[in-house]
DNA sequence: CGTTACGTTTACGTTCACGTCATCTTTCCT
DNA sequence: AGGAAAGATGACGTGAACGTAAACGTAACG
């Protein structure tokens, strides 16, 4: 497998964040890069881990949420118990995605709605330069 | 039309949040309750105003957001540019909002497929009592 | 050989969205 | 009248998620 390491600013530039941003993952044990000397070194898991962190934030979870979720997609089968936990722990968040996606759908037709009103009231004040 | 006024503890029961949030929400602009002598009223229209910002909040909108937002439902006709400036900031989080849909259905996909394997390897330590 | 670029750690600062006192009126109840 | 309950206004505290500055290491470039 072609595992290319990414340094620090190479991360940076791939997922548009900073330096002090990866730092604090790893202090937070959300990544784990490995060390060259003194150097960090990003693998081929730190990455897939890092867009699941991104993801996760824009959906509002905090950041101790994605820790825990993390663990589902990247467990050794060591101990039963602690995947149990997980699994049911990933029920949860998958349900409140689910809400979140019914609400946030609901939403959508509301603000739509009421968009056709700003746009009749701007067409009454400007009949010539309709919005939109 | 029926608008009974609320006190501040009436509106924190109805909507599960704290005296402390609703001066601070006030302080920010986001609702303006009147005033009989010293104590706040909350009209039908602080009511409406509250719901959305808590639906705001669920998405992941800043307070500041929310506001801006909030003029869109709420405007008088006054004048145009405003209510035109407000319409393409609306267009803008209308977007957001799709686009944050489409890749919620898109990670509650994955997440599912996460737990399918979650479930096999549960399965395959404990075949008798299967997960789910 | 200096300096420029990239990296490190440590540590204090900042913004957001409230929580938590402390202190003071107002009001309602017995 | 007296006391709890509800509400108000400061003002300071807090946790999350970083920003920012200081001080240092090291490796390559001209």
């Amino acid at each position: 497998m072609t595992d290319r390491k990414m340094t620090i600013r190479e991360m940076c530039e791939a997922f548009d964040v900073t330096p002090r941003t990866l730092r604090f993952y790893e202090a937070k044990e959300l990544l784990f890069p490995i060390r060259e000397g003194q150097k960090r070194l990003f693998t081929k898991r730190d990455r897939a881990r890092l867009k699941l962190i991104l993801r996760g934030k824009r959906f509002g979870f905090s950041l101790e949420e994605i820790r825990q979720l993390l663990d589902l997609y990247y467990m050794d089968d060591s101990q039963e118990t602690q995947l149990r936990k997980t699994y049911t722990l990933a029920e949860k968040h998958l349900a409140e995605m689910e809400a979140q996606r019914d609400e946030l759908n609901e939403a959508i037709a509301e603000l739509k709605e009421q968009m056709a009103w700003g746009a009749k009231r701007l067409e009454q004040l400007a009949p010539d330069r309709a919005a939109g």
